[in-house]
DNA sequence: CATGAATGAGCCTTCATTCAT
DNA sequence: AATGAATGAAGGCTCATTCAT
């Protein structure tokens, strides 16, 4: 068969892929050590280098698939959705499940910040602004009064969420109802319905 | 003359405190070095010993400050402010500066995240709380709705105003008015008042 | 082919084991460097720890081989001997041999007590007394005056044997007549008259 | 008065040496640090070089003071006994007390071998001859047969008590009936029938 | 007498990386 | 496709020692 080979490697990157973003997501790319990714799978260090060339690749790829989950997780949450809020609301779930409990992939983009890798600094921040796309265009759908800053409305939620994974812990209130609660903060003064009545007249 | 003593200890440790809070807010804990420290203020890397016993004695110190610094920063500027959200306002604002500007002590609070120094998590864990007890009275003063989950709220203006840390760049939009902009943000659809048509009547 | 393995393995492991063997017999356990012993292999200091995990690991193996040397030596000495004095004259100059000159190894045995070494003390003094038991077996089989104290008179002679580790120097007595002497010494009276009953008439 | 500076002198130094004294049979030489010895009499390491030049200074004075103590405790053991067994078993005694609890001046002596500091090995290895040619002395008064090997047995006897420091243990046979013993090892014949003449016949 | 502050050399160890096999 | 062995640069830390005050 002519994709035997390809088929050996992924055998092997996938979870040599999944151990390092697990030791990324749990300890940080500079505590994270090559070696603890290879013992994980049981492989040596050196041989980590046959699949990627270096440490910074491999935070490079676990970037970009954490940004591919996230993203089509986020894509699955919302399509056949037409409700801006609903959409919104569906996003921040995708998002505060995915970074809180489903995938460590997307930890690393909260965890490891890119300046902290100055080679792949543009790289990584390019990545991570590909998926926050996503909610530009939500926010921009948005039907929201006219003087209202939806960049800052953006920046303010996805701050909100992802300083989640700073506080979380399971069982109290679940990871919906947060989302959900932190929408719903955002939209009651803001829909365009709302008598906007300011604070001090 | 009766300072000389405090004085002489301020004339070097204090500088190398600084250094420290830079370092470690620039590069975080692991990749902050003690011969960067210690060179930036013209020390030898075993010089740093003498008055501190390890790094990690260096980042609870740091932290230390840190803590103190944005708390008195936040007490001054709600200090003679009645008003519940004023009082907010103006905390917010206090914060997001100095993380935001004034501070690197201020910084490292929120860049080194206390699990990875897990000897001295506990120290760490327990500064941020002390200082994070200001906005949990802050949020018990507001006049909210009965059902409102002021934890939850506190929880996502902190994770909003610490996440600028990641998109700031000084220029557009103003300290002042970003950290107005999320409190208000917060506040139109909460007040009791509430003059829209909210979420319980 | 079959060994390809092994020797590649002895070929640097066992080199830099004595190396380090040489340098803790030498100039005893703190003194001895990784530095010091790398460099005799031609290592560098680093490349130390891809065999031994520690300075301690690497003191651990030279006991354990320091101790299976002189225990061989001295089985070797004493198979096929049948008389409990001349087999413990033979055991005395093994010891002896070995202590003096034909091994590094057990010289560290000597040179470096456990208590050197608190984490591994343990496994050090067991490691010892594995040894030391050989000369109990050797003393139980002594046909002794009933109320000799077998335990003492291993104490001396061991203490007698190891000492000379501090004063020996080649070229007057022989290694051989040394060990013979102080198995005689206990073995035969000394006083000229030799009139058993006390030192005071 | 005129000895007022000797007096304070001697207030301050006579517990540095104890404190050296004690890490050094503590610890060994390496081990041992100025800062433990200042700290043990709540000095600053810096100003241990107040009194004691180099740290090896401080070796040589605990040296010198540890011969000095043993030798005087060996020599008032001995004062006014004149049969020669009785002597060097009063010696052994002395001996073994001095080393076993009564100073650690002495234990140093033992446990830092003068060729851990070779700067200063020729007055270590001097100092303790001086001490030793007390035995030589007690050795030479000895009524023994033509051919024995006064030598040999010297260094037997003073291993088999200076090895009592690696085993001793408080409780069991006490110091005087080890002393007593070992010379009485030497002295009077052990093998049961004692048939002189040699093992194999 | 003693200290506070610092030095500098050196220590054990870690780790990303390389490369012949 | 992977390993065994090593490298080399760097890292945190220790310690005897110095010296102005």
């Amino acid at each position: 068969m002519t994709n035997t080979v390809a088929q050996r490697v992924n055998n092997r990157v996938k979870p040599l892929l999944d151990a390092a973003a697990s030791q990324f997501a749990a300890r940080g790319y500079r505590a994270a050590t090559i070696r603890d990714i290879a013992a994980a799978v049981d492989m040596l260090p050196g041989s980590v280098y046959y699949h990627f060339p270096s440490k910074q690749a491999l935070l490079l790829a676990v970037y970009e698939e954490g940004v591919d989950r996230i993203r089509s997780r986020l894509d699955e949450s919302i399509a056949g959705e037409s409700d801006p809020w609903t959409r919104l609301r569906n996003a921040a779930e995708a998002h505060l499940e995915t970074i809180l409990d489903q995938s460590a992939y997307a930890c690393v983009m909260n965890r490891v910040s890119p300046d902290q890798v100055p080679e792949i600094e543009q790289e990584l921040v390019g990545l991570r602004s590909a998926y926050e796309d996503r909610f530009v265009a939500l926010f921009d759908e948005l039907p929201l009064q006219q003087d209202a800053d939806r960049g800052l409305l953006r920046l303010m939620l996805l701050g909100a969420l992802n300083w989640a994974q700073v506080w979380y812990r399971p069982g109290r209130s679940s990871i919906t109802d947060i989302a959900r609660a932190f929408v719903d903060n955002l939209r009651l003064p803001l829909a365009q319905v709302a008598p906007r009545g300011g604070g001090k007249p």
